[in-house]
DNA sequence: CTGAAAGCGCTTACAG
DNA sequence: CTGAAAGCGCTTACAG
């Protein structure tokens, strides 16, 4: 009989509720839930005839209930302007593992850029009563024309807030660029150029401070070089062939990203110039093109995974109230060495390109 | 007075209820409800008030209380084993987009190619009875030791499953790999090996077929070679050492995926030969490295977001009870031409490498 | 056209 | 140590 009974259950073809094991354990459906929130709180006898029948029915509390009882719900929004882009899915990776190791799950936003969709996914978070936010994004999304809508605890990844009191994790870039810098300079280099914009991206602002910092240090104040580009490929290639116009060609150009650091690259070969001979160039990211490349680029490795996976530690933290007392989380950036970087050419180059002597 | 009442309600902390909106519209909770979902049944008069409570009060439906009311949730679980592949985000971009238009959140699952995680996730959708599936593997997760798990409506893509009744989204695998051909036949090439592995995946079998569908339209049926590579960078970068262990040089490779393709590259390279003019090289997907090989690689475009899209478009059917009638959509693959195919090298080539003639 | 009431599945004071 | 009951925010027959 009883038999029949544990047999008939899984039957069922809708997933079992707490009535369902109370039935079973014959006991309450209060008690079913205090054995599995507080079950010291609940004579052992009991709990046995509970857990058989938790594994017997398969059952697992409804979350959407459980949240809603609770008015909280257990998922995370992270919104990123592009969730495919290289540099952000293995933080994904991260912050999911993380949430999903706690019970959370995590919610995917793509903005694609546009500050409307980011609202959007305000409006649904809101309504879903998303515990907590990741914003790659370094900025709230929001509409000029609402009342700012309340936040949840949020921490910022890949890009540090602009302005607001949102924590941030993510790499070092200062350190980077300044370890980049420091490689150029053990080459030889003296003429190094800083190829980036340094105003869109506060990341990309830390970066060119720590080549600041480091052409200081080694006394090349003078020498230095910045040339403004956009942080894409297309921009690199716009880069150097404005940088032809010119005189004093740097030997080395230490790129803001992996991006800018391709289409130097690209430049460079179309001129008929060769990458580490004629001139040293490096990245900064590692997507995974910069093995592609050839030579092999040179460059900072994010230790992305470890970033999205701290980034929703300390969300989870928050969660739970401990305050963001550390605004930021700078972890350690690694140095790649690949082969895009040699000792500086002989001077002068030939510059008239395809020919040009060994 | 009004006024005071309205400029008052923004201020309240948490988010506006349906019972706020019904206070301020002075109607009951489920004409509030009514107005917005079924508005023709709502006088017209009711409707205004209620809509100006809805702006002024912010409202939007807690979704957690909606879904457990309608015993359905509007999360879509997408399982795929790695979302960092740059095969698969877009993919997922397109998946969240469509979902988004239609009022469901995409939830993430990753399961690293572990069987283990992909019944973690099962459990979590059963949990949050997640309303529908997407499954980038090719199977169901399943533990031996349980009971199968009731699954919602689900979708495949990338992979068509291995069995069972669930209806597949992706590109023509088989046309894509007879476009390939062709391409290399106009070239003029008759010796054409196949790279990859046709057992382990699904979608890699239908390459070969189209591969071995145009050998034999083309009545190359012996001269055609097969090289077993397990689809990676490394796989194909090893099929080209073996390879040269023999001597019946094809005068083309067309590669199962790009990695394979790009190893097979970085083999040639290696033994100093030059493609495309020793060797023509074909891969297949588009990922965004293969623009960034020297020279670019030809290969076939997933036109990924639309896979997405699409995928999502079924599910969104089959949620409304529209059968999957249709067991798979193939979606057309697009040729993209780089710089890796060329004529047919004259023979025998100059085999031993770094000096060759020409 | 509108409102009172039931109920989705849960958790947690409150009694006992 | 356990159970009855309230209530999270919603939607939808059911009356009127």
């Amino acid at each position: 009989m009883g038999n029949i009974k544990t047999l008939d259950l899984p039957l069922k073809t809708t997933p079992a509720t707490i009535e369902d094991v109370a039935r079973l354990a014959e006991v309450s459906i209060a008690t079913v839930s205090r054995a599995i929130h507080m079950p010291e709180k609940v004579a052992a006898s009991t709990r046995q005839k509970i857990d058989h029948a938790i594994a017997v029915t398969g059952y697992s509390a409804n979350a959407m209930a459980r949240s809603l009882r609770l008015g909280r719900s257990n998922m995370i929004l992270a919104i990123a302007p592009d969730i495919s882009d290289p540099n952000f899915s293995p933080i994904l990776i991260g912050l999911e593992k993380e949430a999903r190791a706690n019970g959370l799950g995590l919610l995917i936003g793509h903005t694609q850029g546009d500050p409307l969709r980011g609202i959007e996914y305000l409006k649904f978070m809101n309504a879903h009563q998303a515990a907590g936010m990741i914003l790659f994004t370094g900025y709230v999304p929001s509409d000029p024309n609402q009342p700012a809508p309340r936040l949840p605890p949020s921490v910022a990844v890949v890009e540090p807030m602009a302005h607001g009191s949102i924590p941030f994790v993510g790499v070092d870039d200062r350190l980077g660029a300044r370890k980049l810098l420091e490689l150029l300079l053990a080459h030889g280099h003296r003429r190094i150029a800083f190829i980036g914009d340094s105003r869109a991206r506060l990341a990309h602002h830390r970066r060119r401070i720590g080549f600041d910092e480091g052409v200081a240090a080694a006394g090349l104040r003078d020498s230095q070089m910045v040339l403004d580009s956009d942080g894409t490929l297309e921009g690199g290639r716009a880069a150097i062939e404005r940088l032809f116009l010119r005189d004093d060609l740097p030997t080395a150009f230490l790129c803001v990203n992996d991006q800018t650091a391709a289409g130097v690259m690209m430049g460079l070969t179309a001129r008929g110039y060769d990458v580490p001979k004629d001139f040293s160039v490096t990245g900064f990211d590692d997507i995974p093109q910069a093995n592609f490349l050839s030579p092999g680029l040179t460059t900072i490795r994010q230790p992305r995974t470890a970033i999205g996976q701290e980034a929703m530690a300390l969300l989870l933290r928050m969660l739970e109230g401990e305050g963001a007392e550390q605004p930021e989380t700078l972890l350690m950036p690694d140095l790649i060495v690949r082969g895009t970087v040699g000792p500086p050419a002989p001077w002068p180059l030939n510059r008239k390109g395809f020919a040009k002597g060994s």
